[in-house]
DNA sequence: ATATAATGTCAATACTATTGACTTACTTTT
DNA sequence: AAAAGTAAGTCAATAGTATTGACATTATAT
């Protein structure tokens, strides 16, 4: 295989690993009446929590319309709450309810639980060197 | 940080990964008034040239209503040529066109280029590792 | 008072991807 | 030759992903 099979591989094992990590995450949203995007909001809220709209905004990457209708239905059907910030009360802060805590736990384990089996198989240097590669991959280009 | 904290970052890195491995060609491909899923087409049909309508559908893995709209865009503009298979005549082979070839070459040359860089910084035991990993992850697990 | 900033909202547009339903063309089986 | 099966093509409906433009509301800062 010469060097340019090699990397189209790499291709290709990004595109279809892509899919496979998302797949089991958006059955159960479906089953919701919920999508990928309303997952991503309560992952990253999680992650971060008391997080402004703006903040949200910028690490997601996605515009504000875009934001604004997955974001609705979320607080609306009680997986966010939004409150507002003491000292500028122009500024909502966002924080899951413990039934979102309790279903972003359920979507993202399941995708925690295929990588570290994943890592426990391919073993501790495999995951470093698989880290570094997808770090320097993450790297933003331009934006 | 916790296992879940590491786990968390591996997710994160396949989400951004993957959003910029595509910018650049996407961006390229809205130049021509095409997407994404034009660019997937001439890449598999590149990868297995005369190929059926049927093996790229199983090799995408998606829907041949999907498939079709993209797939007479670009046999209509020339990048793709379809002829009879000469044993079974109901069989479509797919095969890209000069013009075809180009494109592909353009499009997925950007995203092998960054790959190449970045294996070359990570070097070739990362490399092998983050192609134990992924392989792992792009394993179907039920479809 | 006015400018600026954070957020909210509606509308339009385009791409991603699916399923259902049906047709046409051709091959295989009976 | 008729019937069944397979490959492909097509239209319509539905839903999710994601953007930009335009404008409004609320609150802070000058």
């Amino acid at each position: 295989m010469n060097r340019q099979d090699e990397l189209n591989l790499a291709l290709e094992s990004m595109h279809f690993g892509f899919r496979a990590m998302i797949f089991q995450p958006d059955q159960r949203l479906a089953q919701l009446g919920l999508a990928r995007i309303h997952h991503r909001l309560l992952y990253f809220i999680a992650r971060h929590p008391a997080y402004s709209v703006n903040e949200l905004l910028q690490t997601m990457r996605i515009s504000k319309q875009y934001l604004h209708r997955p974001l609705k239905q979320m607080v609306d059907l009680g997986y966010i709450r939004q409150s507002t910030d003491s000292d500028d009360r122009r500024v909502r802060r966002l924080t899951l309810t413990a039934k979102g805590e309790k279903l972003e736990y359920e979507l993202s384990e399941v995708q925690r639980k295929r990588f570290a089996e994943i890592f426990e198989r391919a073993g501790p240097t495999a995951e470093k060197h698989w880290r570094e590669v997808m770090a320097l991959l993450s790297e933003q280009i331009e934006f």
